[in-house]
DNA sequence: GGTTTAATGCTACTTAAGTAGTTTTACTTC
DNA sequence: GAAGTAAAACTACTTAAGTAGCATTAAACC
């Protein structure tokens, strides 16, 4: 974000900003938060909406190092109700708001900086909401298997670890439909599934339920 | 846009657009737009996303007067594979990518208002993820009639003239879903509905059903 | 004004997804 | 190593949404 800045004004930066620790499963809703600027240090926040009635949970994004929240409350007239939860001890930076923007409008490329991150998260939820739309449990689960496969090892990078839970929030369904489907990847060896730990054995069966066959 | 430019200037940007009209219902896709950027000045123009196998479509924006497109193409890296159709006859002007890029370079406030733009973008889209995920048709349905409706008139606004068909694409359903709810809305005394033309007749029923009761 | 076309309304059916509840497994912790 | 806990696996059931097909109505166009 504050990348190629003159030396002079990035300390001058860096002195506004305090150092946060969130311990693991750490939640917060947007309104304590509102006044802040958050950049991660460390481990993966979560950020979703719930619904009370039927407390079900929709994962958003999974923020990590080097990514920021809130964006959209910089921009004037934007309003983010939302919720956030550290899934592992959460390090980050803040500094309120009102200094963001006071920079935001001295140093005109850090909008530039911002419009792009911004776009990224744009897509990413576009991506979410076509899935959603146009694909069943068993597309939407190979795609987010795919979008986080490491090549090399076969395995889930930066997902692997999460429950049937954390999973189904991430793709929009519930624990029960989600772990039903990790059983027919596995009786069709797509899958090898121990606990909390994905390896792909056939990726191109996981390709092709990726796009309803 | 260029809003409070100075006049110099603002004749010189003038001066590198040219104006576009597409014919009601003008299919057109992202390779043949990809180089150039384009604001519209009247007409409707539908963004949406397709499965060929099934045919589905999905409505991820309805652009308007004074709307653009596309910006995430502006920013660098980001590939955006989407579909654009007139609903009527729709004026615009265009310019290529790279002038526009250019701009963005010379004049740093350019960069804060497609932040703006795209902010408010992602938040509409977030929205429409959440419901999908967290609310049945009947309130996804309810909430849309809420989110264009007059309140003096009781009469929908901007999509008050669509087909079931575009109804389903805006909430992520299919025509006759869309329509056996709209049945039942009309039996409940929720709406008055005419020929591609929708009244609100009970508004304390219609908000009921768009929290699920 | 009659014909064509498109939108809406309706019925019957299929299926995937959600829900509830229980059992089994594996990890943690003392 | 035993006890406790949380995740995963499994079974049975319910329901909303999607699909197919056709009937009806309204609008558009010669």
């Amino acid at each position: 974000l504050f990348k190629d800045f003159d030396p002079n004004i990035l300390s001058d930066i860096a002195s506004n900003f305090v150092e946060e620790t969130w311990p693991a499963h750490t939640c917060s809703n947007c309104s304590n938060l509102k006044y802040k600027f958050h950049i991660i240090i460390s481990g993966r926040l979560k950020v979703f909406q719930t619904d009370k009635e039927t407390g079900r949970e929709f994962t958003l994004f999974l923020l990590i190092q080097n990514q920021f929240f809130d964006v959209i409350s910089l921009v004037d007239n934007c309003n983010h109700k939302i919720y956030y939860e550290s899934l592992e001890e959460v390090k980050m930076l803040s500094t309120p708001t009102i200094t963001m923007r006071k920079w935001l409008k001295m140093y005109p490329r850090l909008n530039e900086r911002l419009l792009t991150y911004v776009s990224q998260q744009l897509l990413s939820v576009e991506d979410y909401a076509v899935n959603h739309t146009l694909f069943d449990i068993p597309a939407r689960l190979a795609r987010l298997i795919l979008k986080n496969l490491n090549h090399k090892s076969q395995k889930l990078e930066y997902i692997n670890d999460l429950s049937n839970e954390e999973i189904a929030n991430l793709i929009g369904s519930t624990r029960a439909v989600v772990n039903r489907h990790f059983q027919d990847f596995k009786k069709e060896g797509i899958l090898k599934i121990g606990r909390k730990e994905v390896e792909v054995i056939n990726l191109p069966l996981l390709l092709k339920k990726a796009t309803n066959q």
